[in-house]
DNA sequence: TGATTATATATGCATTTGCATATAAATAGG
DNA sequence: CCTATTTATATGCAAATGCATATATAATCA
């Protein structure tokens, strides 16, 4: 096997593993009739980074998302109230996002919905020691 | 550790490391002026499947995408003339999706580009045997 | 056979994304 | 200080996506 054809295998495994864990997550949230999975990931990464809150360009770059994708992401958020904008004082550009109270009791039924499905994916395909493993390898993969 | 935490980090590693490709295959396609990786998709699948063609309905099977999204997407591919539909003899439904010589071409030009930045996501830091262990991890989770 | 149900594909409409560019405040340079 | 540049965020517009439903043919069944 050339070390071609095997890293073409693993970028497709890659590719494929992550679509079915994407569809099947998106499709819980759905039926659940909860919001999309990147609203989880906004409201987490608020949360974590406590009262302070955080800029957008901050959150942009834990979330990897474009700066005008982010921009109307938050805007939803604000629009269902789980999220507001602060002015911010250090700077007249921008503001500052912090996470509402319907926001965090958001987080938690998503959660509520999220934590089993990931379960699912891999209880009984993957053991402990398996699952560390992979995501080693998978942090240690990409172009930079 | 808890086994809940150590999945929650592997999906989230999982998440990660397929967008950081993801972004570098699309942007290196979009840099050299080359449709988005879906089209590639297509094109290989077609090729693949040999001279008789694919129905959309077993292209979908294939890919993974939804019904609408791959009827667009094909639409797309044939107003591009890279594919062409022939009418289905069998079912006067449906119609048999065939690969044109440019969409042959448009292959190759795609993985020439495509290539390098597969092979530059593993190179010098996943070894042979690493590789294959990812691909057996990943073949394995999701949710059916 | 005729009516009913199932399958294959397309499409109208609303939402989301991508690209380019706008706006507006901060910083740097002369 | 005033102008030029950079940084932070937003937005108009075109393309893509998702959802629901339409259309048309095939298969089933009474």
């Amino acid at each position: 096997m050339t070390k071609q054809r095997i890293s073409t295998a693993a970028w497709i495994s890659l590719f494929r593993a992550q679509k079915r864990a994407m569809d099947s997550a998106e499709g819980a949230m759905k039926r659940a009739g909860l919001p999309p999975l990147a609203w989880y990931d906004v409201l987490l990464e608020l949360e974590k980074a406590g009262p302070a809150g955080l800029r957008p360009f901050e959150l942009e770059q834990q979330l990897l998302l474009p700066q005008y994708g982010l921009s109307r992401l938050t805007d939803r958020l604000v629009k269902a109230g789980l999220l507001e904008k602060i002015p911010c004082p250090k700077d007249g550009r921008g503001h500052i996002l912090a996470v509402t109270a319907d926001g965090l009791e958001m987080r938690q039924r998503m959660w509520a919905i999220y934590a089993p499905v990931i379960d699912a994916c891999f209880s009984g395909r993957l053991g402990k020691k398996e699952m560390k493993a992979l995501a080693t390898y998978l942090d240690k993969i990409g172009n930079d």
